[in-house]
DNA sequence: TTTGATTTTACGGGAAACCGTAAAGGAGCG
DNA sequence: CGCTCCTTTACGGTTTCCCGTAAAATCAAA
């Protein structure tokens, strides 16, 4: 089993729940920290004592408070840790459920399980944790895997996202093309966008933008 | 202190670890459940024995699993639980932090306490206990007291609310006098209805409908 | 290079949203 | 009743959105 893990976690319950966890898992060297900001820093300190962590089991969102950070997410503290230590292996365990966010981690973060955080995650936790002790292969639970048979995310690429996005925050449709053009996205007639924004009402089943808007927060789209 | 506590969480993690805390306080009977439907049969078995329940904590959201559920939030089990059992007391453990929700809670359901689940949130439930068990006052931590400030929730009232769900579920504004007379709602003309969207966009600085509806969404408004 | 399919762009007409102004209706008060 | 204040409603003009058609550009394969 791992000897040395690292735990990124705001809520101090689940923060003490989970190093009860590994506890009981005979994992000699368990740290805690509340902050992404001191996850890293602790992180390079044992690269630098010669003495890294194996594994980082971490949060995705991480509420704000009067402390200032530099990361704010669970999904931003994988890629820097991953810069400085790529070999480390990283389990997410969180509450979130949208499968865009989820599949992303896998495909973009490479991390190497999920666990979601629910009824009886403590239990996966640990089956998770001695899959990714064993093997390198990715881990996650069974009641999960429809999420990459998803086909939301199959067919609404990253253009799309961003349209959503900046519809979201107020950019007119007509307008969208000179905010497009600043930015560099492509493509960016008033045409296209026109069209794309369409389709997505058309996939989406959305009778207007505004419905579309909606329909994509709630599915966690944005 | 109390003598006879209901815990009502999903999160194993945190339910494990909000028990330890009662413990703690030498609280003798602690009792735990991941659903809504059965915290309200422990409370009314508790009741036909004639040794009910003092306090309940109870989480606002709950995950949906496959078990089908008559109750299922926070909300409607602390409506249920009060019908049967008036002057049971109720302190509400949650990462909510709308003030719309939270402060609905005080005015609405009659809760005595509400904590923030954070960083720092056992000592917290801790302090709430022993306020809630020495009071009737309510109870909320001092860096949530602005939401009683709160502007959004005083000038926004229930029939913007209303306007704003339906834009979201794809009403057009236009349509939306059909809409409000059908269901009785006024005032409902289309001139009414227009402006009262436009001092929404006003208020909330939204450059257009979209833009409001995303906003709308971030402030849980909806 | 040609061919054919797909994507991107342009444009025009009708629908809805946006914005200001003004009339109509209602509540309160002398 | 008459007056004021405020809310609701009506309406016209402008902008933006919506939708179809068609031309231009891009790309892959023959």
């Amino acid at each position: 089993m791992f000897s040395k893990v690292l735990v990124a976690e705001d809520l101090d319950s689940i923060n003490i729940a989970v190093a009860t966890t590994l506890d009981e898992l005979n994992i000699v060297e368990v740290d805690s920290v509340k902050y992404c900001d001191d996850a890293l820093l602790k992180i390079k300190k044992a690269l630098n004592d010669n003495e890294p962590y194996q594994l980082l089991i971490t949060d995705l969102s991480f509420i704000e408070d009067f402390r200032p950070n530099q990361l704010n997410s669970g999904e931003e503290l994988i890629t820097a840790v991953k810069k400085i230590q790529p070999n480390i292996k990283v389990i997410v365990f969180s509450v979130e459920e949208k499968p865009v966010r989820i599949k992303s981690l896998f495909e973009n973060q490479n991390i190497n399980a999920f666990v979601l955080k629910g009824r009886n995650s403590l239990p996966e936790l640990k089956k998770a944790l001695k899959k990714v002790f064993e093997s390198d292969e990715k881990y996650i639970a069974a009641n999960l895997a429809y999420i990459f048979q998803d086909k939301i995310t199959h067919q609404i690429d990253d253009y799309d996202i961003q349209l959503i996005q900046h519809l979201a925050l107020g950019v007119a449709q007509d307008k969208m093309d000179i905010t497009f053009k600043k930015l560099g996205i492509e493509p960016n007639s008033k045409s296209t966008i026109e069209k794309r924004i369409g389709k997505l009402k058309d996939y989406f089943k959305a009778n207007n933008t505004v419905h579309l808007i909606a329909i994509a927060k709630d599915l966690g789209l944005i």
